[in-house]
RNA sequence: GCGUUCGUAGCUCAACGGAUAGAGCGUCGGCCUCCGAAGCCGAAGGUUGGGGGUUCGAGUCCCCCCGAGCGUACCA
């Protein structure tokens, strides 16, 4: 990418500059102090590279180091000036007609790098308690998730996707208890849940139990004994979870129950294994783990006093049996109110022998509904918002773009009607828009027009054969219009840059494992495609520049459409 | 109390330790006989919660306050 392209000239011309003893002393100069911005005003360039930081090296001013270092530059067709202590680069027309080409030869893999070490990954979303539908923060896992997944295996490494299914413990428990109510209440006989606001916490009261509780009659099932009932409510859970996550484009390849981990026998090897390395001890009854060894705040109970193993004690053995199926790295993303299990988790991956930089927790803030300009705060039962009507109410594409557009790290404020409505209020709708208008203009371009009063038709102005063969057997001399039109020049070279960012942006996005980058992305590329389509006439009878347009909305689409599909979102044709 | 994530324009949010802190929405003002005006262009709008410190340089790093969310179980 041209960021890497200019770094690398200007570190070669700096090491030109001191081996001809032109820098000043350089002693302890080592590469990789530079790095390349977008400069702060346009017409300084299109890339900057600040060297002030070489000024303690070198003792001599940043200006002085910026003129040496060009002097000893050798790159091509580039403007360059300096401007303090700022090299700036204003790109030449070659590397825009080389950029189209690669975006037309690499298509949908555009911005793919070549040559990466390949990791083995397991990334961790979302896994719900099945003992109810999601609600809206599930949903910003799970659009996270994907995405983040769909970014990873799109950089070329190998991602399994993976949900844990809390289906043991208590909780199951209170499951069946309720199931049965619902039962009973089905059956015309009276039951219903404690009034009493303590003892109802011990129930799930939410009425979307009575459809289970339907079906468990038509079935045929009789049997009132509450484990039954328990495994078979979670099992219903469980696929209706399934085939919301499936209308959300979400691909889990791996439902990891927390019974079978249990049935396995795998909780108690590891509680043998962290026994037989000396990190668990006893106290008042209780087994506890000293997890304060590496880190933790305080040891944890690994074993309550009555003999049951604790939440913690599943989540320890999980874990270990992830490192143990060889990955690489463990990302998990995680809900804010579980932050405190990281240092433990962490604490027991090293008390097991194994590094504990290899778990990545993203810690997620939550979700806020914003109902008439108001916040539901989630969490609270009555304003509960189920992801399956939030997803009814404004749609996939609008949900999925919505919750990831927002750094992991902020509070999600979900306007609901803003995600609705069709207008520039909504940036969903604001990209689609831009792919919509680049499909439209394509589509005119190989159509006859007829006019309407007098019925003559006028012939497509370019074959769908010739249009095909735009970016199917691009020569780079289309483009050559382009760069000879004044007065459309810099919309057209603003659009081109930021189709080249998109290299960079991926590479950004992986290393930091970033989401919300793209949607930001995606809009401003709509933001320039649209400029450049209200200066710039695409369709004209002046061939060659009509030529070298549409191999920019060809390429603009390609990228608009390989940006949306990583977040999930479509790219609609029409709207 | 302790831990943690935050506090940036009226609102929602950006900004690898680097140039005059940027976008979108909202507000105000322009642009359609022509490819989708669901669009574009422009303007106003800021002491980056407050105070110290480190640095050639701090919204960003460190310390202290103030304010908010989330944790702080032998629950899951």
């Amino acid at each position: 990418m041209l960021k890497d392209f200019f770094l690398d000239e200007v570190e070669t011309a700096i090491e030109n500059a001191i081996s001809n003893n032109k820098l000043g002393e350089m002693t302890n100069y080592e590469k990789g102090t530079l790095s390349v911005e977008k400069p702060k005003n346009a017409e300084f360039g299109d890339f900057a590279i600040n060297v002030s930081a070489l000024a303690r090296f070198a003792k001599f001013s940043p200006p002085q180091i910026a003129n040496e270092i060009v002097a000893n530059l050798t790159t091509k067709d580039c403007e360059i000036n300096v401007i303090g202590g700022f090299i700036n680069f204003k790109v030449g027309s070659e590397f825009f007609k080389s950029l189209i080409a690669e975006i037309f030869t690499e298509k949908e893999n555009f911005a793919k790098p070549k040559n990466i070490k390949k990791e083995k990954i397991l990334l961790e979303y979302v896994s719900a308690n099945p003992t109810g539908p999601f609600h809206i923060g599930h949903g910003r896992w799970a659009a996270m998730g994907s995405a983040l997944a769909n970014l990873l295996k799109f950089y070329g490494h190998e991602v399994t996707q993976e949900f844990y299914i809390n289906d043991a413990g208590a909780q199951i428990n209170k499951l069946g208890k309720s199931l049965k109510i619902r039962i009973q209440q089905e059956l015309g006989k009276t039951a219903d849940f404690p009034t009493d606001e303590v003892e109802r916490k011990n129930y799930y009261a939410g009425e979307y139990l009575i459809p289970i509780a339907k079906k468990y009659i038509a079935d045929g099932y009789q049997s009132q004994d509450e484990d039954i009932l328990a495994d078979y409510a979670k099992k219903e859970m469980l696929n209706l979870q399934k085939a919301l996550l499936k209308d959300f484009r979400v691909d889990f390849d791996v439902f990891y129950s927390e019974t079978d981990l249990h049935n396995s026998g795998k909780v108690e090897t590891c509680v043998k294994k962290l026994q037989d390395l000396g990190k668990l001890y006893e106290q008042e009854g209780a087994i506890w783990f000293k997890s304060s060894e590496y880190g933790d705040d305080q040891d944890r109970v690994i074993k309550k006093a009555d003999g049951a193993n604790t939440y913690l004690t599943a989540d320890i053995a999980y874990h270990l049996d992830k490192l143990e199926r060889g990955y690489d790295r463990l990302i998990n993303i995680w809900g804010a109110d579980h932050h405190g299990y990281v240092a433990r988790v962490k604490a027991s991956i090293e008390a097991l022998g194994y590094n504990p930089n290899k778990l990545e927790v993203l810690l997620g803030q939550l979700v806020n509904l914003v109902i008439s300009g108001e916040q539901v705060r989630m969490g609270k039962r009555k304003n509960m918002v189920t992801l399956d009507e939030l997803i009814e109410e404004v749609g996939v594409d609008a949900t999925r773009f919505w919750m990831s557009m927002r750094n992991i790290d902020t509070t999600l404020d979900f306007d609901i009607e803003l995600a609705k409505t069709s207008s520039d209020e909504n940036p969903v709708f604001y990209v689609q828009y831009a792919y919509a208008r680049a499909c439209s203009i394509l589509r005119n371009a190989v159509t006859e027009k007829i006019d309407i009063e007098t019925g003559n038709k006028t012939p497509a102005l370019i074959s769908e054969e010739d249009l095909l063969a735009l970016s199917q057997n691009y020569d780079k001399n289309i483009l050559a219009p382009i760069f000879e039109e004044e007065e459309t020049l810099n919309s057209a070279r603003k659009l081109m840059l930021k189709l080249e960012e998109y290299k960079s942006l991926i590479r950004f996005s992986v290393q930091n494992c970033l989401v919300y980058t793209i949607c930001r992305y995606v809009q401003e590329l709509a933001t320039d495609f649209h400029s450049f389509y209200t200066v710039s006439r695409v369709i004209t009878s002046d061939m060659a520049m009509m030529k070298a347009r549409l191999a920019l909305v060809l390429a603009t689409k390609t990228v608009i459409q390989n940006a949306l599909t990583l977040i999930g979102v479509t790219a609609p044709e029409k709207m």
